[in-house]
DNA sequence: CTGAAAGCGCTTACAG
DNA sequence: CTGAAAGCGCTTACAG
């Protein structure tokens, strides 16, 4: 059962040439006869040659593998960042090797090594969330593999990395609702350990200041990990407010279901007395009633953009290290929640 | 930058070792002497040794890699079954590299050449939507790769599967709406060329038939993907039938959920007028007001089960192909959509 | 308990 | 346009 696979040599053998040109012939290489290619390429589709990329892989020191370290497969945002990543790899034969940090440093410094074991040519990761200190990174980097990040992004030093611009989306999102007549508005935060959620609360603000609305304080709520039931929480918080607000910008879709969700329980008319917003355009954004305003958040051609990078480092012959950042452009996505006309 | 790396032939000249020695010191062989792979690890260590297992690979003709095919990672019972199967395959020492189809057959067979060259040990699939017949498939499998297919799995030959046990499911779900009080119950079903469609439609069935319930033709509604928007069309079609019925058994969540809004819209109460149960146990299940109740379809441990399943076979000496079936338990959940008390 | 030697299947610099 | 030869870094059967 287990048939013994098929050899440069054997092909060699069995049409009296080199195994030299049998390789070449087979990678379309210029200086072989267009005659002898074919004659090769059909004997190799007749003996059913299947080449072995691992030889190859071993003498090229090329994998055209790249490692992709996320927190979590299953988070939505991370899947279609794979998603992402996937595709644009496939075009470009690369494949696409995964792995889930579980937020845990051990772990992500356990799969570095794995992946330089394996001699990936490049590597993707979103940062967990206990990493502050990304020496790890720096060593697989010196080592000459190139790194991209992105979402969570290290602080500590000079990398490749795939952003959006979290502080004009949150300016743009807080102006859409001071445009629609809100202003006493609120915002729902996550931890300001993670930059992203810091940049969107400074959006918020300037887009206030800017339109010289008063920053209440008492009505800008942290929570850990912007959960669903952290947003029951907060929402709870602004019906005992003494302050009656009349919009919410919160930093996720999920606490601005919440917020839908209680609001309505409480008979609060939305948008027409609070108006909504939330941010990355989650699936249950276009479901919930109403529909949310929400922020685009770009993740499948985050995944794209961060491997379009990484195979251009990669591929590129000189071997300084320069990162770039590249930051993708969002997109207010306007539905039910916070239209007043 | 690009220094080369320590081999082992590096680490032997160092010590006055032969190459052998350090490699089965570095593995823990049995026949080393403990003091020999004591001076060996510590050597590896301080030279910052890192082991090429890419020329392992070559060697032993093992990748320690699993190959997924999945039509999009992007859905999530697709990212929860891949988040089992990398838990499980990290857990065992083996690596995870995902392909997309795309449900394209012709993208299912490029990647299947691409998994025999790169030599993966062993493959995780969910068939594309397009696939009707498995050749492609039957050939990486006599070549010696272990196989594993979960959710939509071949019919036209007998290979190892993991599936739920999509009948009784059903069944079991009917049989709640009925045991709160329905009568005159409607069902959502998908493609019939689908099996797991198929048998939650003649769970449902049978279950009517247990409890010496009519089977209404016209309440029985199929759809093509299952999508949230044939879930409303579904819906309307519900409130314009003549037949009065007070519940629904939807195939999957989506199309709940828009049977839930619809009949909110339309002034239905549910649960009391119309019970709904779904079917995944999708987030959004937890978030629709009146909470759905629904089958917890165990995708992770479906990653997990494959995972197990597919490891037992490759590390399995004797090669007799042999294909087991495993049935995973779901669970009904109950929720308020269909809870009367 | 340790070593010498062969070989896995490719690619490529060199030679012709 | 084609070939002979070396070598990538491991593992392992064999010998001692």
């Amino acid at each position: 059962m287990k048939n013994t696979r098929i050899t440069l040599k054997d092909l060699a053998k069995e049409l009296n040439l080199s195994a030299s040109t049998i390789s070449r012939a087979l990678v379309n290489h210029p200086a072989i006869s267009e005659a002898t290619k074919k004659i090769v390429q059909k004997k190799a589709d007749e003996l059913g040659f299947i080449p072995n990329s691992i030889a190859a892989s071993f003498r090229m020191k090329r994998t055209q593998t790249i490692g992709v370290i996320v927190p979590r497969i299953d988070i939505h945002f991370h899947s279609l960042v794979i998603s992402g990543i996937e595709e644009f790899a496939y075009n470009n034969g690369y494949n696409v090797t995964i792995f889930q940090s579980k937020d845990s440093l051990k772990r992500e410094k356990e799969i570095i090594k794995i992946l330089q074991n394996k001699m990936v040519d490049g590597v993707i990761v979103c940062l967990g969330i206990e990493t502050q200190n990304c020496d790890h990174f720096k060593k697989i980097n010196k080592s000459g593999i190139p790194l991209v990040f992105y979402d969570r992004v290290p602080t500590d030093f000079d990398a490749n990395k795939i952003v959006i611009n979290d502080f004009e989306s949150a300016y743009l999102a807080t102006e859409h609702l001071i445009k629609n007549g809100c202003t006493t508005i609120g915002h729902i935060s996550g931890s300001q350990t993670t930059n992203i959620f810091k940049a969107r609360l400074e959006g918020f603000k300037a887009a206030l200041k800017k339109h010289h609305l008063p920053i209440e304080e008492s009505l800008i709520l942290f929570t850990k990990n912007l959960t669903y039931e952290e947003g029951v929480a907060c929402a709870e918080k602004y019906l005992e407010s003494p302050l009656k607000l009349d919009g919410v910008f919160c930093a996720n879709d999920y606490t601005a279901v919440s917020v839908i969700q209680v609001f309505r329980k409480a008979e609060i008319k939305i948008p027409e007395e609070i108006a909504i917003v939330g941010f990355s355009n989650y699936p249950i954004s276009r479901i919930i009633e109403p529909h949310l305003t929400t922020i685009n958040d770009r993740a499948f051609q985050m995944g794209e953009a961060a491997t379009k990078l990484l195979i251009r480092q990669i591929e590129e012959k000189d071997d300084d290290i320069k990162s770039e950042t590249i930051t993708l452009k969002t997109e207010l996505i306007v539905r039910e929640s916070s239209s007043r006309n």
